[in-house]
DNA sequence: GTCGGAATTAGACGAAGTCCAATTCTTATT
DNA sequence: AATAAGAATTGGACTTCGTCTAATTCCGAC
């Protein structure tokens, strides 16, 4: 019970570092995320907040997540048409997304290079690069 | 008009080739895919369709489209979440996204060097792999 | 022509996410 | 400790994208 109460006042440092206000269900939700290191779904966030009680609304989780993505908190990841994935990892890395069971690892940027891409469009900045490999297992039916 | 009863000639043999029975619905989503070479959503595509008369349903514009990701006549483009881009270009590229437009705009995949890459997994294989360069004017509100 | 399978259709449905007005919670001030 | 004001949360209605279904229409083979 202190270790979870330790947990949560660390989490609150972090939402404050942030700037963001560090409210009992922003802390859960970044309990969520942080503590498991996995990446989740809006729904499987909810799912995991609410387990034991009711602690936020579905609205609370869409606001509380735009808010973390705004501040840098956690990323965005886009593989799956049907739902977004919320990545609590924002060193630079990219993604290996199995394309059977939905599964998504991380691959760490600082091994991978990649040349030969074309110049920006004047006046243009890049934002970021994302990268899917997408993968299935050698006999799934394709 | 000759031109186009041609065009549309040319829209069925490429269906045929790629095993798909030409209709006149499945022609007229090629024609709007494949005559623009632009990346465009379902709802896009059903308000060109049936821009001057109704030639096709809801539900035909989503089976067709499918049925093309099937037959691998098309690409599906996943960097917006809320919508799924069709991609007419099925040659190795990859793609630079504008984040305030939405515009898509395609990368040549034969300039472009991608080392490092870690070993897949054992009895996994590559189903392909995506890029997307998020660009935005510098001066964008960030 | 007619029979049977393939394709198309309208509209109901489902899931993800947003919006809104009402409530509750914090916090500063006294 | 009361209060007032702003911030956060809430339920539920709503929107949008996409799928499903059962009925109809189309088309090719005989």
């Amino acid at each position: 019970m202190d270790a979870i109460q330790y947990n949560r006042d660390n989490f609150a440092d972090k939402l404050r570092a942030h700037g963001i206000n560090p409210t009992h269900q922003r802390i859960e939700i970044a309990h969520a995320l942080f503590s498991r290191g996995e990446h989740l779904s809006a729904d499987q966030i909810m799912a995991i907040v609410n387990e034991r009680h009711s602690e936020s609304s579905k609205a609370t989780v869409y606001n509380t997540l735009n808010l973390f993505l705004e501040k840098k908190l956690i990323r965005e990841v886009i593989v799956d048409p049907n739902k977004v994935f919320y990545d609590p990892n924002t060193s630079p890395h990219y993604h290996m997304y199995d394309i059977e069971s939905g599964k998504l690892t991380d691959i760490d940027a600082a091994a991978i290079r990649v040349s030969g891409l074309p110049s920006l469009p004047a006046g243009m900045v890049t934002e970021g690069m994302d990268i899917v490999i997408r993968v299935r297992s050698a006999d799934f039916p394709q």
